[in-house]
DNA sequence: GCAGCTTTGTGAAATCGTGCACGAGCGGCG
DNA sequence: CGCCGCTCGTGCACGATTTCACAAAGCTGC
């Protein structure tokens, strides 16, 4: 295997295809698929073969023309490039009932992310059992992620509490973060942050409802599929 | 009040952004805050300034020079255009993990999505409160989303489940789908769809940790904000 | 009423992302 | 061994989004 000194830059929005990609290939995977066309790829994927092809290219020429792409082989490159060749455990901040949902949301264990510690502020919380891990105090967080040295924190708690819990992974040192919380992060350069608002995807799909409805009914006038969405 | 005929067309980028201005200028405006500059504003919602005034600009002409906003015209406005300006009742398909999270989070009615419905596939949970809500069999879909004409349907089901969930929604008469199963929906056009999946989250997140890890050290060229989220 | 200061609204330039079109490479077949 | 058909990799044009830069406009104070 080359050096992997680590290649270009891949640009964010590949970047957020790509865990799509792969877990369309392992699901190909496993239905005893070996190999695929970028055709092929693109249609499971909902989206155009042309992108499938240049976002397949970033990771490097690892098709075959005339052929298409080896399923396995591009799992594994995927999987390299992503950093899924191994565990990132997480620590959720907040037990609420986000939290406890996350927590025994086995999707995440299974998917390379399983959850190392949860904590709260709540007293009543600690020592409970979330999804098989125990609550413990909030000012465990910094012992908890240094013993463990995890990298990614996901935080769960109501807004107001959000930007502390942040402050508290950061100077433990997570330098990524998954927020939940409706609010606006506010971290160091060198910290990533990735915020999903459930709110704000309602509102978004609220638009489009309310521009359906104030609208004449040119239905095809209305991109069929938006955002990080898809459809056909 | 203009006879407002839908205006030119929102770019789905600002569409993205506008309930978060929405929820900063509602939070100030609880503040006590009468009165926002574009700058101001892009403080909060970590963007740059430029970018909140064009974003705006695409509502109306609503801004005073020298002055800045009016912070509850400004939530007035944004509210109409995003079809805010009354509730959106929601279904939810899946009554799981995820399913009783969402249903059981208050913060979906509050910001004016109330859970109208939930109904699952398990006799086991049938007739069991969730959020308040009783469980009812997704049989009885079809029938609670033709009685309260709902729009919007989330997804909270199983991968496997998904586009049986999805199929149901849409002959019933949804038209916005809010995807929790990491799954890519087929639906028909003139339907949106927004896909929200967790494990993607966290992988992109990987992604950042892995290319850190693999880099010499030259942290300032990583850019601290990627994607949706925030950072400064 | 006018000068000066501030902040908006928006053309124009720069950047980023997408999709097309096609040359290049590979496997299969005669 | 050479030809054919298929599919990749990518240059290029296009469209969307971001950013810059500045004229226009409102407010304050004199």
């Amino acid at each position: 295997m080359a050096p992997h000194r680590t290649r270009r830059r891949i640009p964010e929005a590949t970047v957020a295809r790509l865990p799509v990609y792969l877990q369309i290939l392992v699901e190909q995977g496993e239905h005893g698929v070996g190999n695929i066309s970028s055709e092929g790829l693109a249609e499971l994927a909902g989206v155009n073969a042309a992108k499938v092809r240049k976002d397949l290219s970033y990771l490097g020429s690892y098709g075959t023309r005339g052929v298409g792409y080896e399923v396995d082989y591009l799992v594994y490159q995927m999987r390299r490039e992503l950093g899924l060749d191994h565990d990132w455990p997480v620590v959720i901040v907040g037990a609420g009932n986000l939290g406890q949902a996350l927590a025994g949301y086995g999707g995440f264990g299974e998917r390379g992310f399983p959850v190392a510690g949860v904590v709260d502020i709540d007293e009543a919380k600690f020592d409970t059992l979330v999804g098989g891990v125990r609550v413990r105090p909030l000012d465990d967080l910094s012992q908890i992620v240094r013993a463990k040295s995890l990298s990614i924190g996901v935080i769960a708690t109501p807004p107001s509490a959000a930007q502390d819990a942040a402050d508290r992974l950061v100077s433990a040192g997570v330098t990524s973060i998954l927020n939940f919380a409706p609010v606006v992060l506010v971290v160091p350069a060198g910290v990533t942050v990735r915020k999903v608002d459930l709110a704000v995807e309602l509102q978004i799909l609220s638009y489009h409802e309310q521009r359906r409805a104030s609208q004449a009914v040119p239905l095809h006038s209305i991109p069929a599929n938006v955002g990080r969405g898809a459809s056909a």
